[in-house]
RNA sequence: GCCGAGUUCGUCUAGUCGGCCUAGGACGCAAGGUUUUCAUCCUUGAAAUCAGGGGUUCGAAUCCCCUACUCGGUACCA
């Protein structure tokens, strides 16, 4: 590449940022540092009536909870600002009265209610009304009106949008890094609106306009695009401006079916489609997100980078630095990739063993304040050494290693009834006996003394000592059983043997 | 309807210019091992006639054509 590349992601702060729209920006993202270009954030808030208040500090938050850092744009700055579209309004215009002094554009002063009328009329007739060369010479537009009409309705403040004209019977090529060439006849389009009569643009205008403006190189993002992708290399040629490099990428799909993945699909499978929690300020709605799940940000990135590309070898589990240089355009697959939890959960499960007490530590800690537990820094951190390999999210802390904290309050009762016997609670006095027989704990030593008591006696091991934990955990599971009484200590096994004793031979 | 894109194990995918593919890996699943328990972990296994049908070729998952299906688009939304 003989020019720095620049690319942008460019969401539409319509509500919290979708998954979806996470891979596309992390691709943008390792693009860019993989050939030392620049990543910018541009908010295309060009609708108005679809603004969402909160989403753009969720979007960016966002970013940053991910640590994918964006290098301009709204929040950072930089010189091809302003990098919000509203704040941007008075640029397009200029730009659409270019395009219609060079016949590329024209006004139309159609009401939504007679483009309406038009739209039944054709659905009547089983046809599909298009404005375009064969129609918009029927319609009320500068095409069709006096130039003096034109004028005077401009003048006098009616309500006007500015068409594409498209040229009739033109093949559009567009070349798209992934897909190849894709070719489509100019008949079949329709003259979109890019000047809206709000006074703003539209997408494709003010898209372009910012690109070329921002000097964008390579446009990459979802393929539901692809099929303006025409309409924007048209634009590009109408302006005489070099087109950026284009890159659709593929679909993220829901888990079951085949449909694109949406926030519905979230709620109804049980994972977020969100990276952030989001609270829906209109609807009161609460959205589940991957950073309140339990999910590590680092996990997140290597799952949605490997949900769509592939780096060609056997490597699964990758850093962001190792992704930034292994990452190519070419490798991304052309169809769409459906989301699986057990796979996410995996990769979190991996990032988590990567991780040390000390790197858990945070998370834990906002678990165990979150349950009003007092705790010491050191006795955490050696419960999280011996439990993180049971975890698939930080949020299983609790329910794994819990009884740490918090003597159990219940016990499991199949467990309970297949382990505890007849006499069980008078051989767990004696064990508790012997664990307390030395001054400082000795786990071997005590180890060693409770198993020869156990085979000199004939008692059944399995049942002895499955009772013994259920005391200390609540149910027979758990990691090595002497480990965790060294941990907790003698005392505490002790209150739990006799806590148990009396509830259970009550 | 029309236009566009896509189609390899249940899922994510490998598969450079056709031969090394009796199609490889990972997740999940099954069995076994480790563990006094549960989980982890280890080993092994089942799992795709490469959407279907025609070609081209000595030879095709890989090239061409047709069909089917899926998804996307078809707004003064992005």
């Amino acid at each position: 590449m003989n020019m720095k590349p620049r690319v942008r992601f460019a969401p539409s702060p319509t509500g919290p940022l979708h998954i979806g729209g996470v891979r596309t920006a992390l691709y943008n993202y390792l693009f860019a540092k993989q050939h030392d270009g620049t990543f910018v954030l541009r908010i295309e808030d060009t609708d108005q009536t679809r603004f969402v208040e909160g989403a753009e500090a969720y979007i960016i938050e966002a970013f940053q909870w991910l640590g994918l850092k964006f290098d301009e744009g709204v929040g950072i700055g930089g010189e091809f600002g302003p990098y919000k579209q509203s704040e941007r309004k008075p640029i397009y215009k200029p730009y659409a009265e270019q395009l219609v002094a060079d016949g590329w554009a024209y006004y139309a002063f159609d009401t939504p209610e007679a483009l309406e009328a038009k739209r039944k009329e054709a659905e009547a007739q089983k046809k599909t009304f298009q404005y375009d060369a064969s129609t918009r010479l029927s319609m009320v537009n500068s095409l069709t009106l006096p130039a003096e009409e034109v004028e005077r309705r401009l003048a006098s403040g009616d309500h006007f949008v500015v068409r594409f004209k498209y040229p009739e019977n033109t093949d559009i090529h567009v070349h798209d890094l992934i897909r190849g060439e894709v070719v489509i006849n100019s008949n079949l389009l329709d003259d979109k609106v890019l000047y809206k009569s709000d006074g703003m643009p539209t997408y494709h205008l003010a898209n372009i306009v910012d690109d070329h403006l921002m000097q964008i190189t390579h446009v990459i993002r979802g393929e539901e695009w692809l099929p303006s992708a025409p309409l924007h290399v048209m634009l590009y040629n109408a302006f005489g401006w070099e087109a950026p490099l284009f890159a659709h990428l593929p679909l993220l799909l829901k888990p079951d079916g085949n449909g694109k993945l949406s926030k519905r699909d979230g709620d109804r499978l049980g994972f977020p489609v969100f990276p952030l929690q989001w609270n829906d300020p209109k609807s009161g709605e609460t959205s589940s997100g991957y950073r309140e799940s339990g999910y590590l940000p680092e996990a997140v990135v290597n799952m949605l980078a490997l949900l769509g590309w592939n780096p060609g070898t056997e490597q699964e589990i990758f850093s962001l630095d190792e992704l930034v240089k292994a990452f190519s355009l070419e490798k991304i697959s052309k169809s769409g990739a459906k989301f699986s939890l057990d796979k996410a959960k995996w990769f979190n499960h991996e990032y988590i063993q990567l991780k040390s007490a000390e790197d858990l530590f945070p998370y834990i800690s906002k678990i165990l304040d979150e349950k009003s537990i007092s705790y010491n820094k050191s006795f955490v951190l050696k419960v999280i050494d011996l439990m993180k390999e049971r975890l698939n999210f930080v949020n299983d802390f609790w329910e794994q290693a819990g009884f740490f904290f918090q003597a159990p309050a219940e016990y499991n009762a199949q467990d309970l009834k297949k382990r505890w016997k007849e006499g069980t609670g008078e051989k767990l006095r004696i064990i508790d006996d012997m664990l307390r027989q030395d001054p400082v704990f000795d786990q071997q030593a005590a180890h060693d003394r409770v198993m020869e008591h156990i085979k000199a006696n004939e008692w059944n091991m399995g049942q002895v000592l499955n009772s013994l934990r259920i005391a200390i955990v609540g149910a027979a599971k758990g990691p090595e059983l002497f480990t965790m009484i060294s941990l907790l200590g003698t005392a505490e096994v002790h209150n739990r043997i006799e806590a148990i004793i009396s509830k259970v031979e009550s």
